[in-house]
DNA sequence: GTTTCATATGTTATGATATAACATTACATC
DNA sequence: GATGTAATGTTATATCATAACATATGAAAC
């Protein structure tokens, strides 16, 4: 079950144009491998693994290595233009890079799709918890695994 | 900076027992193999990745090939007497393995310990903001990197 | 108490993910 | 155009995880 349709070429366009923003007001190098990278993690709303940038990367712009891609992924990240989803060993488009940062993505067994929110309720909880244990946060992971709204429904017509 | 002193033999001998006992009442078994996995994972309050183990298991085991580490390991996942910390591809005893699962660890980046917290709050803003999404939750990872009480301090100290 | 079966473990090989180390190229600045 | 820094190319290897099949162990039936 895919997730809700929509035209993601302007999905890819706009998360484009955004990280060439980003980077040119931050002096940051948007090379053409970099976007390229980011282009091939945009193009799906499924996380996608290095290997797998890594062969569509070789079919497209020719030779390239797992350094290669590792190297364009730690820029994406350092630039907050993806997110590295560690259950699985993936990477994600952020959605909304010039804002903060350390999300919580809702991943769809069933689908694939990951979604990121930013719920503040969530990370007043976390700032409160973590506070009362003395503990000093510097990076969150929040993964939830499960079964998005679409196929939800979709198991629940089939279960009828 | 090591955690809070405390004597760490009765943090192994208190999680075997219950181990044992939780696992005599649900009919599953205890091998010496998965009880000693169990006890090395338990030497320490910082996770350790299946390779580690692996080394320790050969020493005072004898055999033993990276499936012997991650069958057991997968046993006791499955009977929640450890949890998998995704960030570090580790593994840290469940200091609660009777009560319901899928806590917040707070991992510190300086002496390596993790700690697990089970904050009410937390999982109330999870699940208030997953059900607003249509998400129907079935797995969490809450990991948080940073510093703890003890290393906080530490710090503060040197930093004078 | 031995047969039987399911479960656990041994063993070999390989797949999947990630990085180290060093050579080369490209680009901004002077 | 010279110069230095950042980016990329390239080879090799470290690290994490599982597939597949052989063997052994232990509980329950007989």
């Amino acid at each position: 079950m895919a997730a809700t349709r929509h035209d993601h070429r302007r999905c890819v366009s706009n998360a484009l144009g955004a990280a060439a923003l980003l980077c040119r007001r931050r002096g940051a190098r948007l090379t053409s491998l970099r976007a390229g990278v980011l282009e091939i993690v945009w193009r799906g709303h499924a996380p996608i693994g290095a290997y797998a940038i890594l062969e569509r990367l070789r079919r497209e712009h020719g030779q390239a290595a797992p350094p290669t891609v590792y190297r364009a992924l730690d820029f994406l990240l350092a630039q907050g233009l993806i997110h590295r989803i560690e259950s699985m060993n993936a990477f994600i488009g952020c959605p909304r890079p010039a804002e903060a940062h350390g999300g919580q993505f809702l991943l769809c067994t069933l689908c694939g799709t990951a979604a990121e929110l930013a719920d503040k309720r969530v990370e007043a909880a976390l700032t409160t918890a973590t506070a009362r244990a003395g503990f000093r946060v510097e990076a969150r992971v929040v993964e939830l695994r499960g079964l998005c709204r679409v196929c939800t429904a979709a198991e629940a017509r089939h279960a009828g």
